[in-house]
DNA sequence: TTGTACGCGTTATCAA
DNA sequence: TTGATAACGCGTACAA
């Protein structure tokens, strides 16, 4: 097992000094032919390279970009990582990654570590907890000390930052548009909790929608979920909730979920209780992920373009880390929103 | 916008020495109380933390790992990293994830970008196309220069490292078993070609389950699929195929499929032609994600618990670099199959 | 044409 | 009790 070779070692077994080594592998004019091919053999012999930590210290930039995110195991994420990871290679970057399990706590950890002189700079999705706690000081903190941020999907108007999101009202109002256009009288909507950034707006979008066709909003028909009713063990409490709200609105016609994983709930609650869809009723989610596509009916859904949202942060966020002026411009980029339609609806 | 605060500056600031910072904030006995107290109170002022990369410079060790794998917009990937990525980080490591996109020579590229000092190790799952193509040489370079690599799932036997799998020849048995069971008689398999080991292994078990049961297989039954068909884009073509395989074996009441996709594909098919799942025809998947927990009726699979796979692999790399003896004693894991029995099952 | 010295931020060793 | 120095690996300005 022989290490991996340095400079100096090059150095050594040629009789010459370090600085001969470095530029001769860099072309220097200044060296000879000779020594420039003698070494450059040697090293391509020895499969020399140079060492990323080592040029990151000297360079004070690593070339690395630190994703954080509240959870991998999620089409959305997944493929916003793919979009970043795509653009910051093609630009000579490595991505890291870390995942906050949407707890405060992990973010704040997770950040510190990368910050101390992991990364140039940030690209993340907020915890569910922070956004519930509101305390945002690890973003200032981070962006005081000179390393940029990018914000995507779920951000915090507070801070001065670039950021990435879709026009969570407006593609919700799309959507509910749609249902109307359909002819749903009854459209119920499947929510968070108001403290999730996105479950708010898209709620607004459904009101602004209904609004605009001068129907006006009852209570029964708004189901705010418990937002832990997302994990994979309260499936079932999902389901109940959701069950309920069937049975309280029997001339519900619509439903509008703010995700997959709701509007597939509520295709099942509506399967189970005889309702056909989309003859009895009309369902479209958010979130534009396998699920949807594969499910039974296949589901119309708002598609945010997860990828492409990845490839703009990361984007914004190279060209800030490399820009000569210190001029702190931020961009809010809205990527447009669209309607897939599928068989849930007419 | 004030920049990181280093050890120099602190000690400029004091007017002491750099080496007396650095003692103090280490609670070095050989340091004053007094200084040690004024020391410690200005760092926790400017909120001093030391500079990672300086630390891997000087301890030759990063504490981060280098992950690769092909796809991450995938259930199963997503798992295992999120397995890595708790244990790493219980264990103080950080993760850098690397994407080849099937793609040997990406695959290259970015393990050789790692490999020059920003990580420790590395954990894989190797890319279709270097399956194929069958050329390691990356894989034993990585390793010579003394940097350690974990295989998870997609493994090659000719090298010698960690790998962690699941006995994917066991897992189909498993499942074919269940279909005979089940009551099948004419039981079909849908496959990769052969060069992707896991396809093969797979098709292995099914052939040994037939045989254990003293059916012999029949080669129209027997179906590999070409992989680009596993793209998004192709999902026509695959289901003609899969149609084509219906058609040709009418008799056939029972599908074993590689991948949730081809399941699921299986049933859209057998619902198209009339048939009754699992009255006329039962479907079991390999590879538990979403997919077969959503579908209609919700899909039998063999799951591979990704997320455990990506503790172990994340154990071994660590127990690995923090071993004291250099010895290279090779582990080979294999983590359980496990059949969840849902609807597309009697 | 080649080599020396310095600095990136730390820590460990040794000297004062 | 404190400080100077070397080292990790590299690149470059400057000296020889």
């Amino acid at each position: 097992m022989k290490r991996k070779v340095t400079l100096k070692q090059i150095a050594k077994e040629l009789d010459v000094s370090i600085s001969t080594v470095s530029k001769a592998l860099r072309n220097s004019i200044e060296i000879s032919e000779d020594t420039r091919q003698k070494v450059q053999a040697f090293a391509k012999l020895y499969n020399y390279r140079p060492n990323n930590i080592a040029l990151s210290l000297k360079n004070r930039k690593t070339k690395t970009i630190g994703i954080i995110i509240p959870e991998i195991v999620h089409h959305f994420f997944s493929k916003v990582i793919s979009g970043i990871e795509a653009v910051a290679n093609k630009r000579g970057y490595n991505v890291i990654v870390g995942l906050s399990n949407e707890s405060f706590s992990k973010e704040v950890i997770n950040m510190e570590m990368l910050a101390n002189g992991s990364i140039d700079g940030f690209i993340l999705s907020i915890a569910k907890e922070t956004q519930q706690q509101q305390d945002y000081h690890h973003f200032t903190e981070t962006i005081k000390q000179g390393m940029p941020i990018v914000m995507f999907d779920r951000v915090v108007n507070e801070i001065k930052c670039d950021k990435v999101i879709v026009d969570d009202s407006e593609g919700a109002k799309l959507a509910v548009n749609k249902l109307i256009d359909c002819g749903c009288k009854n459209i119920a909507i499947i929510s968070t909790k108001d403290y999730v950034s996105v479950g708010k707006l898209r709620t607004q979008g459904y009101l602004d929608a209904l609004e605009d066709h001068k129907i006006s909003p009852k209570a029964s028909l708004i189901l705010k979920v418990h937002d832990q009713l997302l994990s994979e063990d309260h499936l079932d409490d999902l389901e109940k909730e959701i069950e309920n709200l069937f049975q309280n609105n029997k001339n519900m016609d619509g439903v509008f979920a703010v995700n997959e994983l709701y509007a597939l709930t509520a295709m099942k609650v509506a399967r189970k209780l005889g309702l056909k869809i989309p003859e009895d009723i009309q369902v479209i989610g958010f979130t534009d992920g396998v699920l949807s596509k594969h499910a039974v009916p296949a589901l119309t859904t708002v598609s945010q373009h997860g990828k492409k949202i990845g490839e703009k942060a990361a984007e914004l966020l190279i060209n800030n880390l490399e820009r000569e002026d210190e001029e702190d411009i931020y961009e809010t980029v809205v990527i447009e929103t669209e309607l897939i339609e599928r068989e849930s609806t007419k």
